[in-house]
DNA sequence: GTGATTTTGTGTTTAATAACATCTTTTTAA
DNA sequence: TTAAAAAGATGTTATTAAACACAAAATCAC
């Protein structure tokens, strides 16, 4: 049963059992019987995706739960005139993808890889009929559902009503918030192009790349290429609030 | 047990049973062993609200499972400077007030009655124990928090790229498809203020009665005082779409 | 019924941000 | 390695919608 499954990834290949990538997903392995365990590790796949490489497209009919083992996603939407908005990001060890096949629906979003990515892939209906058989998996996936539901609430109010540099701050917590900071406790561990600033913020490309160099006037953070360094999260945070 | 719950709405006084309000969920009530449903209608209690009665506020902590018997229901946010964005309308008979439970978050959100409504509550700790021992009724739910999300993530694009014009479209055919029509085919049920608009369509309440004038000047629809009649809804719908 | 309050309607001004145009720098691919 | 493409930077203009101000109409409270 331990196959390998061979994945390369930019130069370096990395090899990963379908039993590790199982082991790092508590809320289902622990939930399941040693025959739907065997079942989940026949059915599931993995493969690898490049930077910038598309996951799922709007409109595509979902059959797998997708679960991002290492790398970084983003989930987005195109809007009218060809603007996207970045919806929700991904950080592993995370499930995503399930939204449209527990609602019968095709995707009403799209899905890609910020960067390299390994992603963990098992059948939805095989998903559905374990819920169906064990109420905790069903809670849990009750739980995250709910959470991200309030979570774009709360943003859809972000985004129309605060201003330009509100909504940059809050897209620079949010991204410190989902993916963390390096060792230094302040430079942001993903490195967004200015282009994906402005759809997580709801802004044209120019303004994004105006107000971050202006934050980085004002000493809030630092720039050095597309890396973001955060000097003062308090000011940010007075800023996304006010709005 | 067929104790008479006794509200008074308005003028007219409503006699029902809540055996009666059990019956018109059927997804719950199918889902229930005896003694659960026993349960259910000992714990449950029903009640009225007048209209823009509130329901429930931000940062309350969510008790009981509430449930639209009959009325109309706004869940809104309020944002910067006093500016609410209504995020959802609920319609008789649906579930509200259950996501921030199942986050264990308190609300994010606000509830209040757009017209005269009953609600009746069940104490949440009672539907997540009769989840975790059924697992189609926690299907119910990921099923409507799946369909919710899907909806907010569509929202959130829609108010942040679309124009005025093409918001108030968008909130006009909404409330069409969320509280339906009159027996003519085209007088909206409800009939929300100019602020509601402007709430749903995240603007300012003068651009709300300036934008609705005009679309009225265009025979797109026809306003007598709150009442709205679409006269052309394919145009609503282009107008929508284009942004 | 009547005064007070809220809602609706309209015109004007101002601020915010998108659109556009260029140019430079960086990255990518042959 | 170099040409092409993409991303980043910056200034200018045009457009959109908010803010403000005020008047009329409708609704509410007593």
């Amino acid at each position: 049963m331990a196959k390998y499954v061979s994945l390369r990834i930019k130069i370096q290949k990395i090899m990963i059992t379908k039993e590790d990538v199982l082991k790092k997903l508590p809320d289902l392995d622990s939930a399941l019987s040693p025959e739907q365990r065997e079942q989940v590790l026949e059915k599931m796949t993995v493969r690898a995706y490049r930077k910038n490489e598309p996951i799922y497209s709007e409109g595509d009919t979902p059959k797998h739960m997708l679960c991002l083992v290492s790398g970084k996603v983003k989930i987005y939407k195109d809007g009218v005139g060809g603007r996207a908005q970045i919806v929700r990001v991904v950080n592993s060890v995370e499930y995503f993808g399930y939204r449209a096949a527990f609602s019968d629906e095709n995707y009403v979003t799209a899905a890609a890889a910020f960067e390299p990515s390994i992603i963990a892939s098992i059948p939805i209906e095989l998903i559905r009929h374990l819920i169906l058989h064990n109420p905790q998996l069903g809670y849990f996936f009750i739980r995250r559902l709910a959470i991200a539901l309030g979570k774009s609430d709360a943003r859809t109010v972000n985004l129309t009503q605060k201003h330009i540099r509100g909504r940059l701050a809050e897209s620079i917590l949010y991204l410190k918030e989902s993916y963390g900071t390096e060792e230094d406790g302040c430079t942001l561990c993903i490195h967004p192009s200015r282009e994906d600033m402005a759809n997580l913020s709801n802004m044209t490309t120019s303004n994004a790349i105006r107000s971050l160099s202006a934050f980085a006037q004002e000493k809030l953070i630092e720039l050095d290429g597309r890396r973001i360094r955060i000097l003062n999260e308090n000011a940010l945070q007075k800023i996304s609030k006010m709005g």
